[in-house]
DNA sequence: CCCATTACTTTACGGGTGTTAACTTACACG
DNA sequence: CGTGTAAGTTAACACCCGTAAAGTAATGGG
């Protein structure tokens, strides 16, 4: 076999496929529990290597945790940009927002470290600034997705908005606080028929 | 005879005493450094005394964790009680909504675990089912607060809502979202009067 | 065919954690 | 005054962590 870049080395996979297992192994553990189990040995042992060997492709713990966030990025974007065809940009932009709060209700603890992190001032991502800002470009990649369904509506006639802006942002807000707080308090009696009225009310439908 | 390093132990009825200068080391801890510095001994060192201590007051780490967070959910509750008077029920819930922001801007890693805290499924708060069901009654307390102001409003005819418990809800995650938003990612550019904005949509206020 | 490189291994260091056990001290009371 | 009890202490157990150093096996170029 050719090499013209030199990839294939060892016998357990051609490099970056082992990155790519130990993102996934990372992943797995982020989904079943929680952001604290995601060990740097933790992951090795998910993935069956062995500590060290994880340096070949990451620079330390938060680096992985951050490829995780990456992955999970892309795949909100997707979510929200593959939500079938719509004549009426109203139902459009509803049907994107559903599709955010699926993905958050979904993978919980990946939401949180893609939009969750900060919080937590010295452990979790973000210590770096350029790691912030990153996840922050990142981010606004999602937001730019509501965003413009909510400009088409406002172009279209379908909301009363005014400012594509800031309407889009109070939405995000909006279905960010219901989507984490639904997970956080799944005890708190909350009334059906929640999310479409707090969809339409930011987002100012059918008015 | 007081021992070598100065601290007098031991007296009788002290002992409540040093249970909340445990909560209050515990709670400068997470307000400076995260949840995750609050650790069991640190909290001890915070103190100045031995690890082993705690235990005398706390069951375990997380114990701790949950006196902290009663605290600041009474500290939260009074907060929107005290919000002064307002002729117009509108300017009253405005002005709850405000403070409820105001308090998860000022200490959002305290505002962290009194609605996060399940977000991580094994380590943080929560783990007892018993503990989560006190933690949702607390907050229930404070939410308690913003639902009575919407029912004022309505019922004073300053909003066009009709059912309080639903709009009330829907505010209240709007007012999260927001603020946990807004801490996290805070290189997002935010539009000014996003909160009024926020708030005036979701109480249907000035209709 | 040899050898440098690469990708991984084992080993080890230095530290942190929650928690238990055993000891010590100070007070309250008979 | 002696003594029991409660509230502290120190010491120790058993784990976990990130990561650095050194060793080893496979690879591919010369």
């Amino acid at each position: 076999m050719t090499t013209s870049k030199g990839r294939v080395r060892n016998k357990r996979g051609e490099g970056a496929q082992l990155r790519d297992e130990i993102v996934s192994g990372a992943t797995r553990l982020l989904v079943q529990g929680g952001e604290h189990s995601v060990t740097l040995r933790a992951v090795a042992r998910e993935v069956g290597i062995s500590a060290p060997a994880i340096y070949q492709h990451f620079a330390d713990r938060d680096a992985i945790l951050f490829a995780v966030a990456e992955v999970a990025f892309a795949e909100l974007e997707h979510a929200l940009n593959d939500v079938g065809d719509h004549a009426d940009p109203a139902d459009r932009l509803r049907a994107v927002a559903v599709a955010y709060l699926t993905f958050a209700k979904h993978s919980p603890t990946r939401y949180q470290i893609m939009f969750g992190g900060v919080w937590d001032a010295s452990k979790s991502l973000q210590r770096t600034p350029s790691m912030a800002a990153d996840l922050a470009e990142l981010g606004l990649g999602a937001f730019r997705i509501i965003s413009r369904a909510m400009a088409d509506c406002i172009e279209a006639g379908c909301s009363t908005g005014t400012d594509p802006h800031a309407d889009a942002t109070a939405l995000w807000a909006g279905l960010h606080g219901l989507a984490q707080l639904q997970v956080a308090t799944p005890l708190f009696p909350w009334p059906s028929g929640l999310q479409s009225t707090l969809i339409d009310r930011l987002a100012l439908l059918r008015g």
